[in-house]
DNA sequence: CCAAAAGTGTTACATTTACACCCATGA
DNA sequence: TCATGGGTGTAAATGTAACACTTTTGG
């Protein structure tokens, strides 16, 4: 171990960068602004910005977050029957390569969003520089998507977008992080609609409805019913208070 | 989103700190340095260093473990079939309280470590400042593992081995990665004895063999057999090509 | 022979899956 | 009335938990 000399470590530029998602018309969709100046100008990207020099490193994602999106971050320590009227936010990984970003060594701490779908996004007031991108536009395997294509996004950012995600359809498996996506009051085919976009799948609507409804603490329900879907009156809930769920939601075999 | 001035960002150091994971003596071991200087001169601390200037931060997570345990990290994108006669190592979480480094401003990108059970360790050829410790002693509710008792650990490393004990827990659910803490051959029986100590519960041995066996890919014979644990000899097993294990290894329940 | 650890068989129980079927609304 | 989504019942297939029982070594 080198000695421990304060005057002597190699000056870092310490950032966060947000992946926001949410779910739109049925996709799964994520917020990207676009950039103004060189690097990567009129690409897009993901939302972010310097660390400050006293501010703690979740406090600089909440911070961008409003900035961005006008969402307050729910704390996951808060107390849990909080109707959540902001988003979930939490860590992703941390990301350094030398020359991730040209000018200088930044050291990026990505921190994932959970959003319901939200009104249109508002960039500093710019219209035109933010938009909700669905992922599999920004990821997808075919040509504009790739690692230098014209609709890439700047940086390293592809590669962060798809551990954000990875990390999403991962979680709602095993927690109960799918309400996050929803309005506070909801329906089980709201829900089961998000499970849907998020996996990129379809679930029987039956089994997905007994499970769960009977899943202890996952649903509470919240008394009144809605029709916004059409058919028949679907009840109404809000996410109970459990955060892990015993057993997980099964995500279909590929 | 403020400016992009290169020249105006906050200056930070960048360290990266390990939580070094073994199954030693049927406990759930960490390893843990002696602190020489102040702050928390004389306590034990998560061993770490300076992430140097045109360095990675997985290569220098790697280059720490080689100095503080002889390890070759495993690189978790390597071929699959490799013997791993190395440690696996991932990215855990960062950390960066304003105050949680007197000194200076700090952020440590913290990195998880799972090895086999080594000889002893070596710190720069330093016995007695370097040593496996339960993570019991240092994290039990008990009197000195407390957040300023004299056997607690420096900084915020109780949360960071907290966290990345909590991590190795998880993960060896649902993945194969509880071979990374036995030796190239094992048997089924060494197996679930490191499910047991880091789980911290007993397991039924019969059916425990059963699923890891009955797993698609999780193990595969090495060809020989062993009588090192006493009793009937007992099948060598290599770990196998599979990562993700489905359906799960299941945590009794509370 | 005995203790210890490895491994197999079997049964009761829980969960998952697939799908038949009925319900309540808006158009 | 019909289309649409909401919700319940049921049976087959699958997986888990508990434990009786056999196997093969060392002492």
């Amino acid at each position: 171990m080198p000695p421990y000399d304060p005057s002597a470590f190699p000056p870092f530029a310490v950032t966060v960068d947000l992946v926001v998602l949410t779910v739109r018309r049925h996709a799964l969709c994520t917020l990207v602004v676009r950039r103004g100046e060189a690097p990567y100008q009129g690409r897009w990207a993901l939302p972010g910005g310097f660390v400050r020099a006293e501010e703690d490193l979740g406090a600089a994602a909440a911070r961008e977050l409003v900035e961005e999106t006008g969402l307050c971050a729910h704390d996951p320590a808060a107390p849990p029957p909080v109707p959540s009227n902001g988003a979930h936010l939490e860590q992703l990984a941390t990301y350094g390569a030398p020359d991730r970003d040209p000018r200088m060594r930044v050291v990026s701490v990505a921190h994932l969003a959970l959003a319901p779908d939200l009104p249109a996004p508002r960039a500093g007031g710019d219209a035109n520089s933010a938009r909700w991108a669905p992922v599999e536009e920004l990821l997808g395997e075919d040509e504009a998507a790739g690692e230098g294509g014209p609709g890439a996004l700047a940086f390293d950012h592809a590669r962060i977008l798809a551990d954000g995600v990875e990390r999403a359809r991962s979680k709602i498996e095993y927690s109960s992080l799918a309400t996050a996506f929803c309005p506070p009051e909801f329906t089980v085919g709201e829900l089961r609609r998000v499970y849907e976009a998020v996996w990129g799948v379809s679930l029987d609507p039956r089994n997905f409805h007994r499970k769960v409804t009977g899943t202890p603490g996952f649903l509470v329900p919240a008394g009144g019913t809605t029709t916004r879907q059409g058919g028949r009156p679907a009840q109404l809930f809000r996410a109970g208070g459990a955060t892990l769920l015993n057993p997980p939601m099964l995500r279909p075999e590929v």
